[in-house]
DNA sequence: GAGTGGTCTAGACCACCCT
DNA sequence: GGGTGGTCTAGACCACTCA
C-alpha cells in the first residue's frame, strides 16, 4: 500500500490510506466508496480490518455509511480536524495530522496551589504543585498557550523543575502515573492578556479546561489549554 | 442473560447487563471485570462481542482498559453539564438542566442557497432552502443563536414559512425527517456583529458549526449556533 | 511464563436498499 | 434477486503486564 507505516496496525494504514485518497479527490463529496468486500480485496485485508478502517473515517466525520447502500464522502475532509472525544497529548494530536509538534516553555515552578487547584486536584493541606507555562507548535506555528498543574506528590522525590521538558503526559508517565480521562468544560475566551510571543493581534481562544484522571480515579492534572482560533481545528461526530 | 431484549444486538445486550451489573455495585469502583475470555464463556458469546460491549462501557466513561491486565471500573460521576458528544434538539438539552427553553425567530425565508450550503447539503442546481436566525433562551435569557439550513424539498410540498415555529429537530420530524447524527466543527468567535437585542456589550460565543445526518447518511440540515460565553456550559468526559 | 487485552483472518448469516 | 453494510463466530498470533 502506498505510504504504509509499519510502526502502525493495518487497519491504521488502511484508514490513512483512504484518508489520503480522499483528500486528493479521488472521490468527490457524496460519491460512494468501493464496498467493503472490494476494498477488502484491493487491500489484500479482512473486512474486520477494513471495517475497522472505515470506523475512524467515520469518526472524523469524513463519510458516513448506509446500511444496505455503501458508505459515501461527506466533504468534510478540509483542514486540521482533531477529534475532541480522543484523549492523547497534544504533541500526539499534532503529530498524527502530519506536522511537527514542539513545545517551549516560558515558566516553570513549584508552588503553593490556588483554591481552584486545592479543590479540583483534592489536594490535602500544604501540599505543593507544579505549575507550567507552555506554548506548543506545529511546524515552528504557535497553535496553543497551556497552564498546566500537577501535584508535586506525583513526582519523585528527587523531582527537580529544571528536568521538565516535553508534553504533560510525558512528564506524568515517567513517573508512573497514566492520565485516561478528563472532564472538559469547553469555553469561548478574548483577552489580549492571555499568551505571548507569536499570535495574532487580537487573538480569541478557544479554551479547553480540562481535569485529568488516573485509572484508579485519582486526579492527576488540571489543563488549561487555549487554542488559538484559526491556528487549530477541533471538531467531534456526534450522535443521538 | 438477565434484562435481554431481542430486538437489541448481542452486543447491546451484553453491554446493557455489564452496565446494570456494575450500577448495582457488583465490582466497585477501581475494580477488574472478569477478564474478555471469561465473559465470553459466561455470556456464551464470541470474544469479538465481547469486545464490542466492553467498547460501549468504556465510550461512557465506565471502565477504562489496560492491555496486558483487564478493565477497570471508574468512578464515573463526573459532573458534565451539557455533553457535547450527545446530540439533541438545544430545547431538550436546557430542559433537561432544569431550565425553561424557548425560541424567538428573528428571520424565516425560503431562498438560494450559498455555494457552502450547496455542497455542505448536497443540494442539485436550483434547489432552495428554508433558513432561519433564531435566538435561544433559557428562562427568557437569550443563550445562543443559531443560523440554520435546510433543503426545501426535505419539507412538504405544501409547506408555508409562516408555521415555522420550535425547534429545528421538531421541524424535520414533522416531515418524517430524523438527525440521527452530526459532523461539527468547534469554534471560538468574538465579533459584535453576531447576534441581536438581549446580550454581552462586547460578547464572545462558543460556535458549533454542525452538518446534521439522517439514519441513510444523507444531509439534512446545516447549523452554525453561536452560545454566548457564559451563559451555556459545554462538556464531555475525553478518553484515551 | 501465564494471563491479559490488541489485532487480524476467513468465513457465515442477516437486514436493508434498489431495481 | 443481487449487492450492500451489520453482526457474529472460532479460531490465531502478537504485545504487554506482572509475579
Amino acid at each position: 500500500m502506498p505510504g504504509e507505516n509499519a510502526t502502525t496496525t493495518l487497519s491504521e494504514s488502511v484508514a490513512a490510506d483512504l484518508r489520503r485518497r480522499i483528500a486528493q479527490g479521488e472521490w468527490a463529496n457524496g460519491d460512494r466508496l468501493p464496498s467493503e468486500h472490494a476494498l477488502s480485496e484491493h487491500y489484500g485485508v479482512s473486512r474486520a480490518t477494513i471495517r475497522t478502517a472505515l470506523q475512524d473515517l467515520e469518526s472524523r466525520g469524513m463519510t458516513v455509511t448506509r446500511r444496505g447502500v455503501g458508505t459515501f464522502v461527506t466533504g468534510q475532509a478540509e483542514g486540521v480536524r482533531a477529534d475532541l472525544r480522543q484523549l492523547e497529548s497534544l504533541s500526539a494530536t499534532i503529530g498524527a495530522h502530519g506536522r511537527r509538534a514542539g513545545v517551549e516553555y516560558r515558566s516553570i515552578a513549584v508552588r503553593v496551589p490556588d483554591e481552584r487547584e486545592r479543590r479540583a486536584l483534592q489536594l490535602e493541606d500544604g501540599e505543593e504543585v507544579l505549575a507550567t507555562e507552555r506554548a506548543l507548535t506545529a511546524d515552528g506555528e504557535t497553535v496553543a498557550f497551556s497552564n498546566d498543574t500537577i501535584p508535586r506528590r506525583l513526582l519523585g522525590a528527587d523531582f527537580s523543575p529544571t528536568e521538565v521538558s516535553g508534553s504533560l503526559f510525558e512528564l506524568l508517565e515517567k513517573n508512573g502515573v497514566r492520565a485516561v480521562s478528563a472532564v472538559t468544560e469547553v469555553h469561548a475566551v478574548h483577552d489580549p492578556v492571555i499568551g505571548w510571543g507569536d499570535r495574532p493581534k487580537d487573538p480569541t481562544y478557544l479554551l479547553l479546561s480540562q481535569l485529568h484522571f488516573d485509572r484508579g480515579g485519582t486526579p492527576v492534572a488540571l489543563a488549561d489549554t487555549y487554542f488559538i482560533e484559526g491556528r487549530f481545528q477541533w471538531g467531534l461526530v456526534r450522535h443521538r
